[in-house]
DNA sequence: CGACCGCTCCCCCTTAAGATAGAGAGTCGG
DNA sequence: CCGACTCTCTATCTTAAGGGGGAGCGGTCG
């Protein structure tokens, strides 16, 4: 390691909520020679304004994290910068996740079971601005094109069903009738091409539109 | 690092499917004076094999595993030595998942999101055969305490139910009449104190009885 | 402006789900 | 051997859920 240390190394900050996969991004990170991690963060807000002091040339980011989720916080970064380069690094394989961080702007998506090899390639790739998404990952989010997408009065709703509330009980919560909640639930249903609101529920899960 | 490395290490094997985690862990341990990582494992299978080889002092053991989850190892493990010494680690904290885990004879169980200190204190004392439970944790296994407990029957419909399936078809997969099964869903709703069977899901979700 | 969309409400109708109660056959341990 | 438990099945009844329509109203956008 000597000649190609001369070009500065990629700046990496690592969001995570758990500190045992902190330390071991950050000690596979700081092996490399062409890499370091000057900060880290716990937890959403700490993620945004880890970002904003550091500037790094890579955010590595869980999407659940306590006070902020991911989805949120590629939000906000890229509201601070546009060009920053976000990495996704989570266990959550469902398409609407991947869908929702990709097309709002992160340039990589990959899952926390990938091998190092691949987890070190993906955050070069991603320094380099160009976008790295496994084949697995990107199949998904190909999965997720036509699909038709749930309004947000929809989500509430889904939501409310999966917690196992009754069309009554959901109306009442969202000072609407009954009638009117059954015909959320059914446009649910269809969205969903479930037959009930069960396993809508159980669809919606796999796809990651809610997280029990 | 002189006297106190006299007394032999503390030998560990790790088993988590990400190596992120494996990586994490090992640095973290390594890194201390009085204890060492011997082996790692990335599935339940790998976690019993390597278990035979090194019969380490400590096992560290994910829940969620692929081949073999955690419980089915923790048992596999205790047959072969009784006196094996596990920590769980893992980011399930349903009080289903723990009560098991914990009556079957793991001497610890922490969450992933523990702080690196609370990780090496469990892991010295599970070394010296001493529980190690946090007490969030302690507190959902009492809590599993005086709940009624499923028969393996109520959990392959809940199962079943979980997936969105209906009562008559729930019957056709089992063999079973559409009465049963509703019989079976009702001891179900029962037990689980649950008034409708998405709740019931969530209900089952929360506590761990089911993984989607 | 007119088309489209999202949210709201309404109707009727069929089916699935849940509540209640009873009962026979098997297994297991005291 | 006798409870206790599990699994199975039965029947009836009430209510919730789902399918198929239609329709008004406030936005937005070309």
């Amino acid at each position: 390691m000597a000649a190609e240390l001369k070009t500065r190394r990629i700046s990496v900050i690592l969001a995570d909520d758990h500190p045992v996969v902190r330390d071991g991004l950050a000690a596979m990170v700081n092996q490399q020679s062409d890499m370091e991690v000057v900060a880290e963060a716990g937890d959403g807000d700490e993620a945004i304004t880890s970002y904003e002091q550091h500037h790094p040339d890579v955010l590595v980011l869980d999407l659940r994290m306590p006070k902020r989720d991911g989805v949120a916080v590629v939000q906000r970064v890229l509201e601070i910068n546009p060009k920053a380069r976000i990495l996704i690094m989570t266990t959550y394989d469902g398409d609407e996740d991947i869908f929702q961080c990709l097309s709002q702007g992160a340039k990589g998506y990959l899952l926390k079971d990938a091998p190092r090899q691949e987890i070190l390639a993906a955050i070069r790739a991603v320094s380099e601005d160009r976008p790295y998404t496994s084949s697995t990952v990107a199949a998904k989010a190909l999965q997720r094109m036509g699909k038709p997408s749930l309004t947000q009065r929809e989500l509430d709703v889904l939501q409310l069903v999966a917690e196992g509330r009754s069309n009554k009980d959901i109306a009442r919560r969202l000072s609407i009738t009954e009638g009117t909640a059954k015909t959320h639930v059914k446009a649910i249903l269809t969205k969903l091409d479930a037959i009930s609101r069960t396993e809508a529920v159980a669809v919606a899960h796999k796809r990651g539109l809610i997280h029990l």
